[in-house]
DNA sequence: GCCAACGTTGGC
DNA sequence: GCCAACGTTGGC
């Protein structure tokens, strides 16, 4: 069992829930997770403590706009047994639940995005699944030393403000 | 709105 | 277990 902090990437939709909506929740239930990788990552990687990059994705532009933080562990999604949930699944069961998440929990919202293009621009990044091609993964492991080069960016964007 | 890149489903 | 069809993601 590792005890090192881990780094993620957690991608959300502005329209559906963005940096400003966990600013205001503090703490959010990350439902509606699909895709086992994902599930995977948040049932056997995550732990408390472990830090975020909060991506918003399909947004003029998609970029990183802060940073959370994972405030418990995984749990069965409440959602997949909602009937009036798009994220209903009926083979999902009490007994059984096929779908897990995380609760996350804000910690910190950018002054200015961090873009997608910008981080393709730079080199020492190059090796971030999200600038990778058709790496469509709602939830990605981030290395230690990404997540701290970033935070480097945005304090950077900071400072020239 | 388009479409490439995947992931999932289901017939066989 | 293969694979075609279909659905989804998400940048552009």
């Amino acid at each position: 069992m590792a005890t090192k902090k881990n780094y993620w990437l957690m991608k959300s939709e502005p329209e559906t829930f963005s940096i400003d909506d966990l600013s205001r929740d503090q703490s959010t239930l990350w439902e509606g997770v699909r895709n086992y990788q994902a599930r995977n990552f948040m049932m056997k990687d995550m732990k408390v403590g472990d830090e975020v990059l909060f991506y918003h994705s399909n947004a003029q532009p998609p970029g990183v706009v802060g940073i959370a933080k994972i405030s418990k562990k995984a749990q069965p999604d409440p959602s997949c047994y909602d009937k009036k949930s798009p994220y209903f699944d009926k083979k999902s069961t009490k007994q059984i639940p096929r779908w897990f998440c995380v609760e996350v929990s804000f910690k910190q919202k950018f002054p200015e995005l961090i873009s997608l293009d910008e981080i393709k621009q730079e080199p020492q990044l190059k090796d971030m699944l999200v600038v990778k091609k058709g790496q469509r993964l709602s939830i990605q492991p981030v290395a230690e030393n990404d997540f701290l080069y970033l935070l480097e960016m945005a304090s950077v964007k900071m400072a020239r403000e």
